[in-house]
RNA sequence: GCGAAAGUGGCGGAAUUGGUAGACGCGCAAGGCUCAGGACCUUGUAGCCCUUACCGGCUGUGGGGGUUCGAGUCCCCCCUUUCGCACCA
């Protein structure tokens, strides 16, 4: 089977090398540890903390932390100190799921999961700051997840509500709005449906208006996740306004953007769900038939009910209310597009200007009154109002104005400004979370846990059958409890928190991990936060980035930290995609089946070729789809690399020489090369950095080559390459470097440094243009004049000849990049 | 439907922001090396035309128009794809 006598593989090579300073790196580790921002200096790089309640790393995950780390490297070469910490975000449905399919406990799979990932990053050569490890499912981390909620609660922000919310019947929990897009679950893609149910809620509709407004801060966000959040938060400017059913001697308020269309509403209707149908119907002839049909809306799949074209279906309940503003009796309806939990559940219809109501007023016959001068109906347009009372003949936008003010002036109504935001429904009725921190008390209530008994801690013998709910519910010894304010008998909250509670304060707690009297000293904290640059994908555009925007603005209230906004600059980097079995190209993840190991690939390619194949896929912001075809050309590259060096160090030249002279072309292609590298890096290009380095070996093996070549020019042009490489290939470039006789690591302060006024190329190659086509190409000195360019262009007989009787009418001149003679 | 981004060789992609389109890599082709090679090295590679060859010419960045000495890049219209929002009153 195997071959006697072969010399080292080249795998076993690069495998040596890389070991080699895996185990160098982690033992100078303490060079590469936060100690602590010096003053107006650092950088805090973030990436996303992965998930290891699943599986193990993959592709699809590589590429952000390749990323992550050859920014950090370079960073580091550039000599600033950097802050890049990394934890686990490990509570979650998967590890619980595989609980009740394993019968292996959560928390044994999750810290076997965090071992190997563990181990995966540093066979990829990824560099963290371990000493500042986070792991969200000990106690030590969600003690604190406790501590806020007390402290939420306080504030009151944190409330226990009834509401209609989304439940998961495959998850068997409910889920927050966010998690809910779409009407299917976030997590297992099932249709939610709507419950009502009493839960806890934390209070981010109260923080709208300034996470709104702190959008507009994020200059280094990408203006689409910006724009995601604008849309969720939905602000809308309008007027609340009441309109009385004499019947029940009640009143419903409304929301509308357009109060000025007011004398045109012919019809009140409300959702299903609204508080007063059950007495609208009371008295209907087919009281049995209406509630039936309020049942079956409520109940129906939320993605069903709103998806597009869905019919739109609607009862009248037969009573009238009073348009408050014509005085005139109209119908109230019930509807199943009328969203229970936006604005009051309410509205008023205005079938003239508005093309929904118009479209339910016509199969209703419900009458249409035009009260605004524009187009066919239905307008939604702005104009003079018509048949408005005294607002006619007001503008659109004055008469918004005056009919809430007038509405304000007869306390039925007045301006209001609205959001689609709902508050972040917390509660999950599972086990593998946060426990919140309350009893039930049958004499107090709800009754928080004092600060001083946290943490309440996940018991470790839940029984996962898989059935009949929250395995936390049976265990008595959790469950049963006593109340802390009467001493009484009382139960506890089984229901555990979001996920998404974890990790929305994560990055403040990296920077005090073990703290065990806070969730971080604000002054120590203070040093490196906020974040400077975090990476992340843009899946987390409203999740994540919304809910620690949220928890950020309440630190600031409790005074733990002075800014608002965590995250100074975003990058989102784009997927890896891959056809799935089923033939569509989609984001590559273990559940979609098309999931590829990279460990494989590194045990055979090492880790740099990995590395610099997958940074050099494509443009890091966009999705790539993934085929590992190509990669032999990085690996080749690097190959070439090495040849390089070591040919030239077999020469017995000096590696430490120094060039013989500073101005000459293999110099300029030196600082040129250095050049784009840093531009590339600063840009966040990785795929033009690999290519612009493929370019400067290609050139260096010339010189290695060149008998002529100035050996000092040739040390000092192989030293520029590998340095300029680590950032991308770290293990090679570092052996590389030591046989150049570099005695430090690159990662410190090794980035080369460009003289600008050497970093481009002494003959210019001019383009020649006659009438705007090319015809030649001049070289000239750098600097040349338009007269110099101009008679080098005219004897060039491949420009001569389209001048031949013709007459120059005018000269275009760009130094030294092109000559345009446009000829008659 | 509304909004955003994008469309460049067989493929991934580049183009200093209005100045030589196709860098770099994959793939392909020819040659070298080799017992052999799915290894390695060298060269070529947008299309079409002319030519024995050289030299050269024309066309070309989704389609159509425009601005300009000059357009992948700017403007207008259209097509396609992707993403986001979508009964939000």
């Amino acid at each position: 089977m195997t071959t006697p006598s072969v010399p080292p593989s080249r795998s076993d090579e690069i495998r040596r090398i890389e070991t080699k300073w895996r185990e160098r790196w982690e033992r100078d580790r303490a060079a590469f540890v936060d100690t602590g921002k010096p003053a107006g200096d650092g950088t805090y790089l973030l990436v996303m903390l992965p998930y290891p309640s699943g599986d193990r790393l993959h592709v699809g995950h590589a590429r952000t932390y390749f990323l992550t780390d050859a920014l950090h490297r370079y960073l580091r070469q550039r000599g600033r100190t950097i802050f890049c910490p990394m934890g686990w975000d490990a509570f979650g449905l998967p590890a619980e799921n595989y609980a009740i399919q394993r019968g292996v406990h959560p928390h044994t799979s999750t810290l076997a999961n965090i071992a190997a990932m563990k181990e995966q990053f540093r066979a990829w050569g990824v560099l963290y700051d371990w000493t500042k490890e986070v792991t969200t499912c000990e106690p030590a981390y969600y003690r604190w997840n406790q501590w806020f909620f007390l402290k939420l609660l306080e504030k009151g922000l944190a409330v226990r509500r009834k509401s209609a919310v989304n439940w998961c019947p495959s998850c068997e929990t409910v889920l927050a709005n966010e998690q809910a897009e779409g009407g299917v679950c976030d997590r297992c893609g099932t249709p939610v449906i709507q419950r009502e149910l009493e839960q806890w809620f934390l209070k981010i509709t109260d923080y709208a208006e300034s996470l709104l407004a702190g959008l507009d801060t994020l200059g280094k966000w990408p203006e689409k996740v910006v724009t995601m959040q604008r849309n969720w938060i939905g602000k809308s400017v309008g007027a609340d306004l009441d309109f009385a059913i004499p019947a029940l001697g009640e009143s419903v308020r409304v929301f509308t953007t357009r109060p000025d269309t007011v004398y045109g509403a012919t019809a009140l209707i409300l959702a299903p769900e609204h508080a007063l149908v059950p007495r609208l119907i009371a008295n209907h002839p087919d009281e049995a038939g209406l509630q039936t049909w309020v049942t079956s809306v409520r109940d129906q799949e939320r993605i069903a009910r709103e998806a597009e074209g869905a019919e739109k279906d609607g009862r009248d309940t037969g009573v009238k209310a009073i348009n408050p503003f014509t005085g005139q009796e109209i119908p109230v309806w019930l509807a199943n597009f009328v969203v229970a939990d936006y604005g009051t559940g309410a509205l008023m219809a205005v079938p003239a200007h508005d093309t929904r109501d118009f479209e339910f007023a016509k199969k209703y016959g419900i009458p249409i009154v035009k009260v605004i001068e524009g187009g066919d109906l239905p307008y939604t347009g702005e104009g003079p109002l018509v048949a408005s009372g005294t607002f006619s003949e007001n503008s659109s936008s004055a008469a918004r104005e005056l009919i809430a003010a007038e509405a304000a002036s007869r306390r039925i109504g007045g301006p209001r400004i609205r959001y689609r935001l709902r508050d972040w429904l917390i509660s999950r009725q599972r086990y593998w979370g946060t426990p919140i921190p309350m009893v039930k008390c049958p004499t107090d209530g709800w009754v928080p846990v004092p600060e001083k008994d946290l943490p309440i801690v996940l018991p470790p013998d839940a029984p996962f059958t898989g059935k009949g709910g929250n395995p936390l519910e049976k265990v008595a010894a959790f469950v049963n409890t006593t109340c802390p304010k009467c001493g009484g008998p009382a139960r506890r909250e089984t229901d555990t928190m979001d996920t998404f509670v974890d990790s929305s304060w994560y990055y403040m707690r990296y920077l005090d991990p073990s703290n065990d009297r806070a969730p971080f000293d604000p002054a120590r904290a203070a040093e490196w936060a906020p974040v400077d640059q975090y990476i992340g994908g843009i899946e987390h555009a409203i999740l994540h980035l919304l809910y620690a925007r949220f928890f950020t603005r309440v630190m600031k209230d409790l005074g733990l930290v002075t800014f608002e906004e965590p995250f100074s600059a975003l990058f989102n980097q784009g997927m890896i995609t891959r056809q799935s079995p089923t033939g569509r190209v989609e984001k590559m993840s273990k559940s979609r089946g098309n999931a590829v190991s990279l460990d494989p690939l590194i045990a055979e390619k090492g880790a740099d070729a990995v590395r610099a194949f997958v940074l050099f896929l494509g443009p890091p912001e966009k999705d790539a789809e993934w085929s590992d075809e190509g990669i032999s050309g990085p690996e080749r590259f690097l190959g070439r690399v090495r040849t390089a060096v070591e040919r030239f160090v077999a020469t017995g030249a000096d590696v430490r020489g120094e060039p013989a002279a500073a101005d000459t072309p293999a110099a300029r292609a030196r600082h040129m090369a250095v050049k784009k590298l840093t531009e590339d890096f600063d840009a966040f290009s990785f795929h033009t950095a690999v290519a612009h380095l493929m370019e400067f070996a290609t050139h260096a093996a010339g010189l290695v080559g060149d008998a002529k070549a100035d050996r000092g020019e040739t040390a000092a042009t192989l030293r520029a390459l590998v340095a300029l490489l680590h950032p991308i290939a770290p293990h090679l470039s570092e052996e590389l470097n030591e046989k150049l006789g570099g005695t430090a690591s690159l990662l410190v302060s090794g980035w080369p440094a460009f003289d600008p006024k050497l970093a481009v190329e002494e003959i210019a190659s001019v383009a020649v243009q006659v009438s705007g086509k090319v015809r030649s190409e001049v070289k000239l000195q750098r600097g040349s004049s338009e007269k110099e360019a101009r008679a080098a262009a005219e004897a060039d007989p491949a420009v001569a000849r389209w001048l031949v009787d013709k007459q120059v009418v005018k000269v275009i001149w760009v130094q030294d990049r092109l000559l345009n003679l446009v000829v008659k």
